[in-house]
DNA sequence: ACATGTGAACAGATTCACAGCT
DNA sequence: AGCTGTGAATCTGTTCACATGT
């Protein structure tokens, strides 16, 4: 599909690496934490290591931003912080709704880390009539049917998905034609969109699933784990290899033999 | 490097790259769909549409994985199910806890998608008193205080982070004292663990974040600007959200001393 | 005839290592 | 002296295109 126009995966423009985009919240929450302690300035050092990444890609990232940096002395905080908000543009205000107010959608009207990031909730919508009205974090629940309305009036541009797998693809159709160009899907299932609109999805069951993978590799090593590993093992029994470790993914070069 | 060619890599093929890894999830969940649906065989093509990548990474992806495909043929469904079921460590049973049940947790207490892929909820743990006994998901909240005891009777080798970040990086010292080797958290903090323990991370607001840098994009972009869009980008222009630090650039005002 | 499986080419991301500025 | 910023080298992942096998 897509023919005719370009082809335009998400790092074009001013081409910074989609790697690095990911890795810019990241950086923005240990920039604000410092910046919460008024520490003044950040050797490319300390901030990686609050991070979790390595200072030789911090400071790849942050060249492709431009030279925010002072040789021989650091980073200034409260810049950086500055740069990178507006970078990832969260120096404007960002309406997102939420469809799908169960366990999940509550969880995330309730979490904090979007309001103090330029996200406001501008609605939370279900499906269940008897949901309509019902306070949560706040904010009264809207039917379904008010949807295109909501959409319309506060200017969404960014929808959330936290309904079941089963009313996604029609709850995401809905969202688009409304006008939302931005989906966070939580969601089992694949989405499909038009050309121009942006999917990220989270999948609580598939990280635990690649944990899975690697647990699964630990157990054929050597046995001075711990007990639960150990008892674990009993019913792995497959493989044997190194694995890797790390915050975030760190490669240590392992070549199996 | 190693050895110049390692065809043949029998049944069990080490060194799976870690983003074929990601993937397996995937191509489970689709295949899980068509078997419900008693599909007998797919190609790669379909499948591989069904999973929304394309079809010559999933080839390659299965072929690290070892040969199970049938030539002018496609995959038998239940089959490949089965291996790569195998290969994430899904056949076995893998008991977790979940530590801190606030909406979160809650929420993750109920996902249905962890109890249909070998993952058991073995305990739910909260260092609210007030918790304690309270049921969610029909299991019975224990206080931090069982923690160990919880992990060791159980075997539990995953543990799920979904607390505050002030208490995660506490949480997850305790959790790996008593034998947990991999860990998802949810808290929003870079988590320290030793070597062989394994730390996957899933932040709400990090999604969110990459979503509107995109989005931001598309608001400058012109082309087919949706309604929504368009408004989004009214409401940016209120600070000239374009700007550049390349050649010849602009140099911003704000530059402490 | 047809779809898999895979070398080879390509693209992207990470790390190295050091030049260049403060 | 110290730390950033960045080309070059390396590593990892993706796509191409076709030989291979049923």
């Amino acid at each position: 599909m897509a023919t005719g126009r370009t082809h335009r995966p998400a790092t074009r423009s001013r081409g910074i690496p989609e790697a690095t985009v990911a890795r810019l919240p990241l950086y923005l929450r240990a920039l604000t934490a410092l910046s919460e302690r008024s520490v003044p300035t950040v050797s490319s050092e300390e901030l990686a290591a609050a991070a979790g990444v390595n200072s030789a890609k911090l400071r790849k990232d942050f060249s492709y931003l431009g030279s925010y940096g002072t040789r021989g002395v650091g980073y200034d905080v409260e810049y950086l912080v500055y740069q990178i908000s507006r970078e990832l543009g969260l120096t404007q205000d960002w309406p997102v709704v939420i469809v799908g107010i169960g366990n999940l959608g509550a969880a995330l009207a309730n979490y904090g880390g979007f309001a103090s990031r330029g996200f406001r909730v501008a609605a939370l919508i279900d499906a269940d009539p008897a949901m309509a009205g019902k306070p949560v974090a706040g904010i009264a629940v809207q039917h379904t049917d008010e949807l295109e309305h909501i959409i319309d009036d506060n200017g969404v541009s960014i929808g959330v998905i936290a309904t079941p797998a089963g009313a996604a693809q029609q709850v995401c159709d809905r969202l688009v034609a409304a006008g939302v160009t931005s989906i966070l899907n939580f969601a089992p299932t694949v989405l499909t969109v038009p050309d121009g609109v942006d999917v990220r999805k989270v999948d609580l069951s598939i990280e635990l699933q690649i944990l899975a993978f690697h647990e699964q590799r630990k157990a054929g090593d050597e046995g001075a784990v711990t007990a639960a590993a150990a008892r674990a093992a009993v019913d792995a029994s497959a493989s044997s290899d190194d694995d890797r470790k790390g915050p975030d993914g760190d490669v240590p070069a392992v070549m199996p033999a």
